[in-house]
DNA sequence: CCATAATATGGTAGCGCTATCTTTCACTTT
DNA sequence: AAAGTGAAAGATAGCGCTACCATATTATGG
């Protein structure tokens, strides 16, 4: 992956239309045709309510007829809403935040918003050019990924005085919204969960963990936890590579390599897990006897392979969906009571680690 | 005497912006700020070379100072360009859509493009709707998952000359561009496949199967070659859930209830496949010994999973990659020599069909 | 040293739309 | 019947930017 984005000034040639490039309609041309002013079709589109029964049909009739499209980017420059919301993720590679994604869209769609949509490979300064660049198209409000971002990003957002949520994660200090759940809970909760079930010999293993800032977070609720219950060799298996199954067993090789006698992983993510599972099943490691396998996210895979995998239930698209609802409703100018939502986590306890002795389904944490 | 209004859609009330809404900086600002004319500003920014490197360093430094961000909508409408590519998928449920989709983006995004994201749920009425909606923001080309669409949808096409892609399958009359591979020749290739493995007794199983265009096509060329191989009973299981894990156990279960001895099975996709791989284990039918099953994508999982899935790899990320580089060449003005780009498809057999004799890894179809 | 051509900058006119104000006119009210 | 009312439609002025053309400045050649 390479974090090359939207460059501010790559001078290509002047966009050219295909051969016969005919004006689009315009709402003058609907006038024209209906023979009344512009400023009547624009309220029949617009603002129905304004425009008597018999015209507004012939109107629309017209704007079928000739067809006819709003320019966004005219009625954006005239009204000074543009109806647009940027969002960002840190990648499409990881699944994990598709669903998220689609929350946000199920939400934002509906109210007839679009969204441009950016990544920024978990690199603060991408994310920095990436608002500037979804600055440029007079958002309504933007959907950041996590609260980790540079000192610039954060002044030029607060300049804007734009709604922004940040999501996934949450902070002390929100630009303005804050949709989410601690990772450093969750490092916390699983931590505990493992001491509790009495194993000793506890690793962790992820991708990413330098530089997303999530995973960092859950490392050190996860180590801390661990140094609490007296546990002083907290092993952290790490690897830069993009998230996969197969990656799974390498980080499960590698693991094995460096301390053989752990009983009990959490990997970054359900992926990893299963890629571990798959692994240990070549290999006739007995899950959850030789080792207990604890994944993150609580994705379908956890809960269909064999032997299940107990997992940390993590509310991906509701996350997307109540973002979208606050940014909404904030732009319908009905501030939502509380700018900041912690939507929690759930461990679900399943085969890989039912060892022991607690067999609950949930485990509600926060 | 006016009559009651009929509402047609709650219009929202105006955006409105947080409290201190502060004017956006603009490119007047920023000449005022230089003692320089707009024309200069915008053209330091825009065509570098015509504007004398030391005012144009000013200017910059004074965009950086002021933070200054162009105003694409004000942009768009002055030039006619907006550097905008709608992309339209069928849904965001589905995994198979995101390598695609970061196809595109990894390379829009690379030439300064900005996309927006919508999803047609695999209707062609919200197609339609959704490429009006697109068509709003001036873009410069369209994107569009799938090959069919409603008359509406093609005569707007057609009308605004608009470079646009439709990628994921293939057709005789794109509207301009087209890359993908056949959905129909998987269904021959796979048929012909598990027949030649010395299957007889052969099912399909699928969701969506009525409305998916692509799987439609799929199916169709699979029956027509059971057909041509002498096999009469071509059982197509089919469900309207969305595609999951967990589906594909229950699409086995009624499978097996209503055709018992199949012996071999194709699945519209890999966690189908997986998903009643996973119901195999649990009710000790030994794969590929007394059912042969067959995944379509090949995603990751299908390598992984134990018995590994045979399955067949489509180019996802390569399309979406091949199909924004396609536009990005048009809108250069260097309209690309074949406007229609078949990438095919690989069969990558593993071990869940591997009882008969074959065992060679790829076999490369068209 | 002036004609001629570059080159660098500024001025102006919209792009298509909506906010806002103004006009028109049917219908009340007194 | 004159004045008042409010709804419906029109006229006008930009939104922030760039295309285009005009102008100022400097470079080149004879």
């Amino acid at each position: 992956m390479k974090p090359t984005l939207p460059e501010t000034s790559p001078p290509e040639k002047p966009a050219e239309r295909l051969e016969p490039w005919r004006k689009a309609v315009t709402l003058n041309d609907v006038a024209r045709h209906v023979g009344v002013g512009t400023m009547t079709v624009s309220r029949a589109l617009n603002k129905p309510e304004k425009v008597s029964t018999p015209l507004r049909a012939k109107i629309l009739k017209a704007v079928e007829e000739l067809g006819y499209v709003q320019n966004r980017f005219a009625s954006g420059l005239a009204s000074g809403t543009s109806r647009i919301i940027p969002v960002a993720i840190p990648t499409l590679l990881h699944p994990v935040y598709i669903p998220m994604l689609e929350g946000i869209y199920s939400v934002l769609a509906q109210h007839g918003y679009q969204i441009i949509l950016g990544t920024t490979e978990y690199l603060v300064t991408v994310e920095e050019q990436l608002v500037n660049a979804f600055l440029g198209s007079s958002p309504d409000g933007l959907i950041l990924s996590g609260v980790d971002h540079s000192a610039k990003t954060i002044k030029l957002l607060k300049r804007t005085c734009l709604p922004v949520v940040e999501v996934m994660d949450l902070t002390d200090r929100p630009i303005v919204m804050n949709v989410g759940f601690s990772h450093y809970e969750v490092g916390v909760a699983v931590a505990r969960y493992l001491c509790q079930k009495g194993y000793q010999r506890i690793a962790y293993a992820g991708t990413l963990t330098e530089i997303d800032f999530r995973s960092v977070k859950r490392i050190a609720g996860f180590q801390q936890t661990l140094k609490d219950y007296g546990l002083q060799y907290h092993f952290i298996q790490r690897s830069n590579e993009p998230f996969s199954i197969g990656l799974g067993a390498k980080l499960l090789d590698g693991l094995l390599r460096q301390y053989p006698n752990v009983e009990a992983v959490f990997f970054a993510n359900d992926d990893l897990a299963a890629g571990a599972l798959f692994e240990c099943c070549r290999r006739a490691i007995r899950v959850p006897d030789d080792l207990a396998i604890m994944g993150f996210n609580d994705q379908e895979i956890a809960g269909s392979i064999v032997p299940a995998v107990t997992s940390v239930a993590t509310p991906r698209r509701e996350i997307g969906r109540v973002a979208a609802q606050m940014l909404v409703k904030q732009l319908q100018g009905q501030p939502p009571p509380d700018l900041q939502l912690d939507l929690g986590f759930k461990i679900v306890e399943r085969q890989s680690t039912a060892a022991g002795k607690v067999t609950s389904e949930c485990d509600l944490v926060q």
